[in-house]
DNA sequence: CCAGCCCCCTGTCGGC
DNA sequence: TGCCGACAGGGGGCTG
């Protein structure tokens, strides 16, 4: 599921329910989602700590406690929620973190495909010093983009998505991006204009910004931490829009593969460069 | 440096 | 209908 936008979406969705509740402790049936420290440490760690503020860096989930921060990470299917301890909830099947709350609240993580993870550490910044920049924000700047892309001959939609050049973008929003620029996906970065890197500095941010406006994309398991989809997908220029008409053109979209991703594009908008 | 392939998991969908 | 492979919003790791 979740790229920035989505993410996003579930940090305000969580912010009113979690902030000021006090963790009282948790409970795991699949440990290798527990990545750090060890399950026993992470319990008795947590206990006791008061929940301060939620944020988000790149794709990861920031709950700030008093000593520490909860950090977790959505990967492919991970779903939060809150819920009175027992209420049952439809995505309950696939729940393998229970954090127990005061007040008999408790936020649960479902996560079907097992691949999210969940931290805790007294060090965020050192835990996520991989991360390149948060594109909207003023550390995203145009000369630092055109830095990181010197020298490079990778395939752009590649680059977009790994997440020490900047951090949030994935498979989707990569595709929109590149769309609204008229950059093919495969084109090698040494070939690009400095107007190309231009408008995707100005079009990575749209694209993401468009998709926190309609609170994200439920294409598969995504919802909204209040069970609501997002709406995200409804206003996509490509992504999933395969041999239907380009919004621009008419053109059919064609679909390819880019870094063993699906990878989709309108060849009239954006033709390939050689 | 980078393309290509593997892995981690579970569910759904399309083709035969 | 049933089976089987391909694929899915992420990311880490290895090889050549």
């Amino acid at each position: 599921m979740p790229e920035l936008p989505e993410v996003e979406t579930v940090v305000r969705g969580l912010s009113e329910s979690l902030i000021g509740r006090r963790i009282e402790g948790m409970w795991q049936d699949w440990a290798p989602t527990i990545h750090s420290p060890a399950p026993d440490e992470f319990a008795a760690r947590l206990a006791g700590q008061q929940v301060r503020a939620l944020g988000r860096r790149g794709k990861y989930i920031l709950i700030a406690l008093e000593h520490d921060t909860l950090v977790i990470h959505l990967k492919m299917s991970g779903r939060l929620y809150v819920t009175d301890a027992d209420e049952e909830h439809e995505a309950d099947r696939w729940v393998h973190v229970r954090f127990e709350m005061d007040g008999g609240r408790q936020l649960r993580f479902s996560d079907l495909r097992k691949f999210g993870r969940v931290y805790l550490t007294d060090d965020v910044e050192r835990l996520l010093s991989h991360l390149g920049p948060e594109p909207l924000s003023d550390d995203f700047t145009l000369g630092r983009f055109r830095d990181g892309m010197r020298g490079r001959k990778r395939a752009i939609k590649s680059l977009l998505m790994a997440q020490e050049f900047i951090a949030g973008v994935g498979n989707i929003y990569a595709d929109e991006a590149l769309f609204r620029a008229g950059i093919h996906p495969a084109t090698r970065v040494d070939l690009l204009t400095e107007g190309d890197t231009a408008a995707l500095h100005q079009t990575i941010r749209e694209a993401l910004l468009a998709g926190i406006k309609h609170e994200g994309a439920s294409i598969g398991w995504y919802r909204k931490p209040d069970g609501d989809k997002g709406n995200s997908q409804d206003h996509f220029y490509v992504y999933g829009r395969t041999n239907l008409p380009c919004r621009h053109c008419g053109t059919a979209i064609n679909k390819m593969r880019v870094a063993q991703r699906g990878t989709h594009f309108c060849p009239q908008c954006q033709p390939e460069r050689v």
